[in-house]
RNA sequence: GGAGCAGCCUGGAUGCACGCCGGCCAUUGCAGGACGGGGUGGCGGGAGGAAAGUCCGGGCUCCACAGGGCAAGGUGCUGGCUAACGGCCAGUCGCAGCGAUGCGCAGGAAAGUGCCACAGAAAACAGACCGCCUCCCGGGCAACCGGGCGGUAAGGGUGAAACGGUGCGGUAAGAGCGCACCGCGCACGGCGUGAGUCGGGCGGCACGGCAAACCCCACCUGGAGCAAGAGCCAAUAGGGGAGCAUGACUGGCCCGGUCGCUCCCGGGUAGCUCGCUGGAGCCUGCAGGCAACUGCAGGCCUAGAUGAAUGUGCGUCGCCCGCCGCAAGGCGGGGACAGGACCCGGCUUACAGGGCUGCUCCGGUU
RNA sequence: GGUCCCGUAGCUCAGCUGGAUAGAGUACUGGCCUCCGAAGCCAGGGGUCGCGCGUUCGAAUCGCGCCGGGAUCG
């Protein structure tokens, strides 16, 4: 299971063109927890694929960087609780900021298990 | 011991597991082979004192090689340091403080223009409102009153500021009118590279303030920015229509220079690589200098990402706080500001806690 | 990386250039009007002029340094 429990850059989305289709793409499934906003879209792989997005309004650049790694260790850990084949796009609100790194896992869980079921349904 | 001033350093340590970024080596396999990309393994590397704000300065790159004039902007006591600076060091002067020290856009107001509300007679070539005084005329016994020609600016009151201040002499009253001291100005001499300072002398006072008002003087500045720019790359097109050519472009304008230009249709602007980290570099020693800094010698290599890495979990030790305990100790909690994006030199701002050095004042003891 | 703007009453703004009263609308309070309310009329309260330092006799205004908010270009 150590393959399952890796980040390498194959599931991750590296264009802005990639995140556009998610955002401005009317097929993509939409679903909001707490203070994340998640995006879905079928992306004809055989995994999942993550892009987390954390603007500048959310805080400097400690506040985003501490917020995107505990979201991409959590994905590390529990990529099989996301729907297959779909690239995820996560958008932190600006009250992720105050979020310990324990509220953003749970938050990411109960978005990843919200979108499961949209997808699947 | 207390209060304070200045400068500097540090910004937790370590183990295991799973990960991330890039480097080297090995291996696998796509491939005819090499290069290259992918997988796997090993080795060693991976944020700061401010990486921040973007307030200045430079390197570097490109532009029509930056030439002249005007404009615009910046700097502004002196000397030095520096690649350069609005930075730093050492001084001068002024202000604050008992002091150590701190702060200062600190050139020019007899080149010109402008402004100085209210109050006040008058706010900047001076003049005279209430006053003071000699003389003359009139009235009155007189004190004095009224008027006039003049002389004054001491006193009054206003103001932030009233054309040197205080004292003595002097005078009809007064006045730098004269004298002493202080202030101011001028030239001279000593010291200093200089800003200045010290000294004695002379002048009787002229020159109100504001240049963080316009301005003058001296000095400086070409523009854009690594999304610069270059390569893979060969074509950088070519076509149709309309408009202007007293046109367009080059940093604002002119000279100078360059070219036809602009708009619409259509097409294209994808991606990767380089730039990209070895540099005004860091450490140590010696030498010069009050210092900033510089020179020489030796040693060292210390992030290079690009939807963007340096993380997460569990421990141990150390620091701080709270509770329990006589104590050893136990339990619980906390650990700031903040994350590279071409690179340096500064400035400014944020910051839990800890440490070092020098100095000042006050008190006590010997 | 570059450039620009704003901050004044609870809210929206003027005053800043060219220095000397801090004002307007709205909201709030009280009164008048009305049977009551709205509208209208009258009166009143409410301001560290984002912060600090400076220049000046005097600073919302001028200078410098910050803080916060926003816009824009590549």
């Amino acid at each position: 299971m150590a393959a399952a429990a890796r980040f390498p850059k194959s599931v991750r989305l590296r264009r802005r063109a990639e995140f556009l289709k998610l955002q401005e793409g009317k097929q993509s499934v939409q679903v909001s927890a707490a203070c994340l906003l998640a995006l879905a879209l079928p992306n004809g792989r055989e995994t999942a694929r993550l892009g987390l997005t954390v603007s500048s309004k959310v805080g400097n650049a400690v506040t985003r960087n501490r917020i995107r790694r505990h979201l991409r260790e959590w994905f590390r850990t529990h990529i099989e609780e996301l729907p297959k084949g779909h690239d995820v796009v996560i958008i932190a609100r600006s009250s992720a900021a105050a979020a310990s790194g324990e509220e953003l896992g749970s938050a990411f869980a109960r978005a990843a298990s919200l979108l499961k079921k949209k997808v699947g349904a």
